[in-house]
DNA sequence: CTCCAGGTGGCGA
DNA sequence: TCGCCACATGGA
């Protein structure tokens, strides 16, 4: 294990509500009492936050993608983004009552993570709480996943990287679906999107192309079954750094509506009203980083407002 | 028991 | 396009 101490320009903290996206919702990958752990690209990462403020890293490899260390935990942990410019200037003039409620969840940072880990964890994620999204990730990692074991001092430590599109590729949906929750459906279609990426038949790397419009994008992604407008903004906004995807699940519609009076937000939750909302919120936030600052309303509402312990 | 959870897709009117 | 319903399980 090779040992770095990192600075960052913007607060990081790793208790709690801070990692977004699928990171605390990948058992994997877990933060408690400021401590994160993960396999990303095959490295075993482990990060704690120092009483200075600075990162304590410990990671299997000196290289993750062809990046150093440091670098690559500032790129993934979006050190890059500065919380001042997540909102409007205006936004807390026209919104006072949301802006002190969501002002403690600034350090609240989205994670750049990889494509078919977010878009597997996500296909998990549909019409069924926190707690049980969790089980199927944690499951299909350590059924389906490869182990690292890193010992951190007295620690040892068995941490499971996300299932490879390759290995999920020859699995039946019957088998797969042990880790779905029982849901076949939801394993065959993850299976399908396996196998197209398995044998080049989707091109990550052209979905990467920043100037692809999101709301093209998010047409592209949901031509996969199982993967529909929600997921597929999820897929953009967590597993391809799109911060411009604002993703609207349940409680994005109740936030929409209860705090900034959006009518469309009212009505079901149909594929219309869904690119109504979407509207909507793009003249409430900054449209390039609707979805970063989205994420931190929809913590923010989770907690604050719905009292929910999970994340 | 009922309702809701980080939805999607098939069906009929 | 819109309203139901199945899919599956578990917690409030």
């Amino acid at each position: 294990m090779y040992l770095y101490t990192i600075s960052h320009k913007n607060p990081i903290d790793l208790h709690g509500t801070l990692f977004s996206g699928q990171s605390f919702m990948w058992d994997n990958a877990f933060s408690c009492g400021g401590l994160y752990a993960a396999v990303v690209r095959g490295v075993a990462l482990v990060v704690s936050v120092q009483l200075t403020g600075e990162l304590e890293v410990h990671a299997s490899s000196k290289e993750i993608g062809g990046m150093n260390v440091p670098d690559f935990i500032r790129y993934y942990f979006t050190d890059d983004v500065e919380s001042k410019g997540l909102f409007p200037e205006k936004f807390s003039v026209e919104f006072p009552r949301v802006w002190k409620l969501v002002l403690p969840y600034f350090h609240l940072k989205v994670l750049r993570q990889e494509f078919f880990e977010t878009m597997l964890t996500f296909m998990c994620a549909q019409g069924i709480g926190m707690h049980l999204i969790r089980k199927q990730v944690s499951m299909l990692a350590r059924t389906y996943g490869e182990s690292v074991s890193v010992r951190i001092g007295e620690r040892e430590l068995v941490l499971y990287g996300s299932p490879s599109p390759e290995r999920l590729a020859s699995l039946d949906p019957l088998e797969l679906s042990r880790c779905t929750n029982n849901n076949r459906i939801r394993a065959a279609n993850i299976i399908l999107s396996a196998r197209a990426i398995a044998e080049g038949r989707v091109d990550i790397e052209a979905l990467k192309d920043r100037e692809i419009p999101i709301e093209d994008l998010r047409n592209m992604l949901s031509c996969a079954g199982g993967i529909g407008y929600k997921i597929a903004d999820c897929i953009a906004l967590f597993g391809i750094g799109r911060f411009d995807a604002f993703p609207v699940d349940t409680h994005v519609r109740q936030y929409m509506a209860e705090w900034f009076g959006s009518e469309a937000a009212l009505r079901a939750l149909t594929p219309a009203t869904y690119l109504l909302i979407d509207g909507d919120a793009r003249t409430i936030l900054r449209p390039e980083m609707a979805g970063y600052a989205g994420h931190l309303l929809f913590h923010c509402w989770r907690r604050e407002i719905k009292k929910l312990q999970s994340f």
